[in-house]
RNA sequence: GGGCGGUUAGCUCAGUUGGUUAGAGCGCUACCUUGACACGGUAGAGGUCAGAAGUUCGAAUCUUCUACCGCCCA
């Protein structure tokens, strides 16, 4: 495939659409880099690795959230899969019922026409086509962030082979009897005009009015017991009123009959614990229809519970309310209480009322049958599993969360009064029996007849998504098994948002313990939350969440990914601006330049592209034909490497971003790539030439598969111009660089003393305003025989990267008009012949002898204290008496200056 | 009411099991268009680590309390 007859370097500017579009996952694709084999691990012996895509919602488009969770993906990924391991990403998305059906109905409705003007079969038909045409929205954005699933295996849920194994699971529970239909409270959406589960309910805090309500006694309507309450409306299903029987105040009318305001029925008083005797007046109205614990209360006392409020939260009573809204209502029904005598009193109250999720309106407790997962046998080994380690969160903290939630655990409402999503697999006969099947027909064989109607509910679309880990792999029911699901379950790692910790990650521990008897995955990494700059959460309705698809044209992908993690730490929010993005843009274009750099140097070092190649293909450092300027960068790249895996084991990717960057930028560009510059102007040997600029790529090349997880395109452009490579071949495919402890902080040491002499001759030069036009002239009086090799070896970068001209020995005596300083004891002059200003440099000296000396007195304070010598570890106190050595000695030599100018 | 976080430089955040003269990025100031890069380079200013008490030879780091902010659950 590949044409390239020579290398050629870079573009002079870095372009990001153009590098982008040329490696865009479709390429990638095609080549089948990211496809990952069962028969490889099972066969092979592939370690395998496999993360499992928490599936978008059909009905997304791409936000912040799902870069953030993406990228942090593909990069546990692509590591898995640059460490030679088999990595499989395993995509979908989610058939979202409540979302799907209501985009559906919205557009039905611009035809004027509903879903039961078209029928249940029609109108699936049509949601079925809305999903072909828009569905696919999402996942074509994300391709764009160049994440490498294995798409080959992409699932949505309401796809075949994912509904045969819900409705399988759904069977299995219900035969255990883990599923259950019965008659209770749920939480009921008017506007949806379905069921929902608790954790789709939102609690928000509200200001209400509290009304307080006298209800006269039945035998002296003289005498009435008051009540508050904030649904005055709810006063039409009372059924009692309730009262602690250890309640001094109430206890003679316990039996007694009252009369309820408005509808005139008469209701008994009733003796309950569950009436807190402190709390308002303490009495309770008891409204079992409309109120989870008034329905315990009720059902207690055997007292009937009847609704007034309907399926679309409109008034169905006998009292003259029936057909208003429920807001309405309690407006009205105040009036006419206060007419009709009983209103006491009003009070403003703020309290926290459940809102619905997607429809954001005030969720009505409504009686009705509804499908339920017992839950407390599940969620006993999924507990256990998270308690013993078996899986770990990161951040750790969520872990308390989870056992909260575990622990208080509700039953699962998962029946949903909607079209789209998958059927309840529950028939009923003629007598009303249910009969609970994989299909009609086995139905049909269990209730001896075929006359049976299946229940018109579908499930839960977490019902669905529990058994991700599961149906991904291609698990259709109880029993079955097959290569992938052996060869990759359990999965590796789950990144997701915290916010879904209840709704998935808990239940799909429970979905794989109990059908798989084993964990789903291994780690959990709960993704930061991302707001705007000013903290607040990202919402269409403010305007706040930027356009991820717009900040990739104007900054780029990679600058995207790398700035997005850059800043998003493990466990932290993050507050996002677009402008933020330059770091990553910045940094994308700093790499490109310094790629360019060393290419136009390999060019002059190089007749042919071919003679590098094969220069560079058999390269291995050597010591004896480096400068310490590569030793030392061998020993900073090692160290980098170290820290860089130890991150990553650590789910710290936060902090493996930030160790590439300080690495390249602060090391490689600033040190080595400037070392180098001065080295090749020199008069070095061809030999030694060609041997730094092989390190200088190969160190680039490291830093670039390093940083591949986090940057793919700019980094796989790069890696192909280092040396022939086809278009076929990818450096997603590459081993990721390893550690070699042969270098050592040793390695450094010379180096590191010429870069500190470095930055202290610029220091002084800048303080003394020397321009930067001039050659300075420096003498230094080195410590010891080692200072004086490595700054003489370190000769040439004085001049280069400090403009100064160096005289060095031991015994070499200070010049006159000069500024002084001191670097790792070795003492530093600098010629300021007509620049320097005695003044300035006495106060100069004198601040900083009157810094050291305080840090002398503090070191001397802690040595000379008893406690500290003999409780501190010996290596504390050995490098507390070295630094105060140091200390001292700097001190004198500074002061010995100082004497001079003085002089 | 219960639980979990957070409070460190003007802003956003690092700071591993207590041993630092407390770091980074952005911003700011000064200088620099030198042959990779001004989306850059060099130098610099800027913090009583929210407050109080305690443990310790030693606390940004551990304990307790207080204040404020955020999230989750009832």
């Amino acid at each position: 495939m590949s044409d390239h007859t020579a290398l050629q370097n870079l573009e002079k500017t870095y372009n990001h659409h153009e590098v982008e579009e040329r490696w865009r996952s479709a390429h990638w694709e095609a080549l089948g880099t990211y496809h990952a084999e069962s028969s490889r691990v099972r066969e092979g012996g592939a370690l395998p690795y496999s993360v499992l895509m928490p599936p978008p919602n059909v009905t997304g488009s791409l936000t912040l959230g799902h870069v953030l969770n993406h990228t942090l993906q593909d990069i546990f990924i692509r590591y898995a899969r640059m460490t030679g391991r088999e990595a499989l990403w395993l995509p979908g998305t989610d058939h979202a019922g409540i979302a799907t059906q209501t985009v559906v109905e919205k557009r039905l409705r611009t035809e004027g026409i509903t879903r039961h003007d078209l029928g249940r079969r029609d109108f699936l038909g049509k949601v079925w086509e809305w999903r072909e045409e828009y569905g696919g929205l999402i996942l074509r954005q994300l391709r764009k962030l160049g994440i490498s699933c294995d798409w080959r295996r992409n699932l949505f849920t309401m796809d075949e082979r994912a509904s045969e194994a819900v409705i399988n699971a759904f069977v299995a529970l219900y035969r255990e009897g883990l599923i259950y239909r019965g008659r209770r409270i749920i939480n009921w959406c008017p506007v949806s005009q379905t069921a929902l589960s608790d954790e789709e309910v939102i609690m928000k805090s509200r200001r209400d009015q509290l009304v307080y309500v006298g209800y006269p006694l039945a035998k002296d309507p003289s005498r009435s017991i008051i009540i508050a309450t904030v649904r005055p409306e709810t006063i039409l299903a009372d059924v009692a009123i309730a009262v602690n029987p250890n309640d001094e105040r109430y206890r003679d009318l316990v039996g007694e009959l009252v009369i309820v305001p408005v509808a005139g029925r008469h209701v008994p008083v009733i003796a309950d614990d569950y009436v807190e005797i402190g709390f308002g007046t303490g009495a309770l109205k008891i409204t079992p229809a409309h109120d989870p614990n008034d329905y315990e209360v009720a059902k207690r006392h055997n007292l009937p519970a009847f609704s007034v409020v309907g399926r679309d939260g409109r008034m169905t009573d006998d009292c003259g309310y029936a057909g208003m809204d429920r807001f309405e209502a309690r407006e009205k029904i105040l009036v006419d209480l206060e007419e009709l005598g009983h209103l006491v009193r009003v009070e403003e109250y703020e309290h926290n009322v459940g809102y619905s999720e997607r429809a954001d309106v005030v969720v009505e407790p409504y009686l009705s049958e509804q499908w339920f997962v017992r839950m407390q046998p599940l969620a006993e080994p999924a507990l256990k599993a998270v308690n013993d380690g078996e899986i770990r969160f990161h951040p750790e903290h969520w872990v308390s969360t989870y056992r909260h939630w575990m622990e208080n655990i509700h039953d699962w409402c998962i029946s949903r009064q909607l079209w789209w999503g998958h059927r309840i697999p529950a028939w009923y006969d003629e007598k009303g029996n249910v009969w609970v099947a994989s299909s009609y027909d086995e139905a049909c064989h269990l209730a001896g007849t075929d006359k049976l109607s299946q229940d018109e509910d579908v499930l839960d679309t977490w019902f669905s998504s529990w058994l991700w880990p599961l149906t991904t792999l291609g698990w259709s029911g109880l029993h079955s098994d097959n290569e992938d699901l052996r060869a990759f379950y359990p999965t590796n790692t789950l990144v997701t948002g915290p916010d879904i910790i209840f709704f998935w990650v808990a239940r799909m521990i429970m979905a794989g313990m109990h059908f798989r008897g084993d964990v789903p995955f291994r780690d959990v990494y709960f993704t930061s939350i991302i707001r705007d700059m000013k903290g607040r959460k990202l919402s269409k309705s403010l305007g706040n969440s930027p356009d991820p698809l717009k900040v990739i044209d104007t900054y780029g992908t990679d600058a995207l990914r790398f700035t997005i993690v850059y800043i998003a730490p493990l466990g932290q929010d993050v507050l996002f601006g677009e402008e933020k993005c330059e770091l990553g843009r910045n940094f994308a274009t700093k790499i490109w330049n310094a790629s360019r750099f060393v290419f136009m140097q390999r060019e002059k070092l190089f007749a042919t592209s071919e003679e590098f190649v094969g220069a560079y293909s058999t390269f291995t450092p050597d010591r004896t034909l480096m400068s310490d300027a590569g030793r030392w960068l061998m020993s900073r790249y090692h160290a980098m490497l170290e820290r860089y895996h130890q991150a990553m084991a650590n789910f710290k990717v936060n902090d493996m971003v930030k160790i590439v960057h300080e690495f390249f930028w602060g090391d490689y560009c600033d040190w080595y790539v400037e070392a180098l510059k001065s080295e090749l102007t020199g008069e070095l040997s061809e030999e030694r030439a060609r041997h730094a600029l092989c390190l200088a790529v190969s160190v680039l090349e490291g830093v670039l598969k390093t940083l591949h997880p986090v940057m793919p395109f700019i980094t796989d452009e790069i890696w192909h111009a280092i040396a022939f490579r086809g278009m076929d071949e990818t450096i997603a495919r590459e081993r990721l660089p390893e550690p070699d402890a042969v270098w050592t902080p040793e390695d450094a040491a010379s180096f590191d003393l010429v870069r500190n002499m470095v930055s202290e001759i610029r220091s002084l030069r800048s303080a003394f305003n020397v321009p930067h036009d001039l050659r300075a002239q420096a003498v230094i009086r080195v410590a010891s025989g080692e200072s004086l090799a490595a700054l003489q070896a370190g000769s040439r970068l004085f001049a280069s990267l400090a403009r100064c001209e160096v005289e060095l020995g031991e015994m070499i005596s200070r010049p006159a008009h000069s500024a002084a300083s001191v670097v790792d004891g070795n003492e530093l002059f600098i010629r300021l012949e007509g620049l320097i200003s005695f003044e300035k440099e006495k106060l100069r000296l004198q601040k900083e002898i009157t810094k050291v000396t305080a840090y002398i007195e503090s070191l001397q304070k802690k040595l000379s204290n008893q406690a500290f010598v003999a409780n501190a570890p010996a290596d504390v106190v050995a490098k507390e008496q070295e630094k105060l050595d140091e200390s001292r000695s700097l001190v004198k030599k500074l002061q010995g200056n100082l004497e001079i100018l003085s002089e």
